[in-house]
DNA sequence: TAAAGTAGTTACCTTTGCGTAACTATCAAA
DNA sequence: TTTGATAGTTACGCAAAGGTAACTACTTTA
């Protein structure tokens, strides 16, 4: 357990792994889909993901470039633990839907 | 998510809920159990717990003092994920057990 | 020649997390 | 009166996490 704290006890990390639960995404589509993230620290932080072995970095030598990020064996494991991270946000601190009536 | 992890996102926190996931304790044994943590970080991570209604704070008056920590209902909502967290995590980094031969 | 698009980097700064060590309060027992 | 046990608190400081804003590099397109 401390380990994995270690890796992935950040405010931020676990967000990014749970976004990337169902798709590949490239450096610009992260910064839009993760609100309030600056540039600075999804750069670090895909970067210590990468060295952890939990995502793979993709470059295509194109132009302009572009450079796709996706989880690794290691880190599909995660993706039902932050499912239910997010189900657990869900239920306790999400506006319910509107109420049928 | 996001508010998710601006409550559990330390390196810490999560530890300290898994300790709790099948017992009470005390200030001292979370202190004793959980290697390395120390009791300043212990304190406030308890304190900031308990303002998320996570765990709850039973202070007994007695003497020698004693205080219990324990989840809430909240807070063993997170009981499975963490377990899926340390299970994660035995799986990737720790030892596998000796080998049968 | 200038703008636009992608994927960052860099400098600078603030806040938070965390660690160590010493100290506090209370009462009972030696 | 000193020790022991419990549950902290306090002072001090370092390092990591995080934020903002400006800048870089490359090539295509206008």
């Amino acid at each position: 357990m401390q380990r994995s704290m270690g890796i992935l006890g950040t405010r931020w990390k676990p967000i990014i792994i749970y976004t990337l639960r169902d798709r590949k995404a490239r450096f610009g589509q992260l910064d839009a889909l993760i609100e309030n993230i600056s540039r600075k620290v999804l750069t670090s932080s895909l970067k210590e993901l990468e060295e952890d072995g939990i995502i793979l970095r993709e470059e295509f030598k194109e132009l302009p470039p572009r450079v796709e990020y996706a989880l690794t064996e290691k880190g599909k494991a995660l993706i039902p633990i932050m499912c239910q991270l997010a189900k657990w946000n869900e239920e306790y601190y999400e506006e319910p839907a509107a109420l049928e009536l």
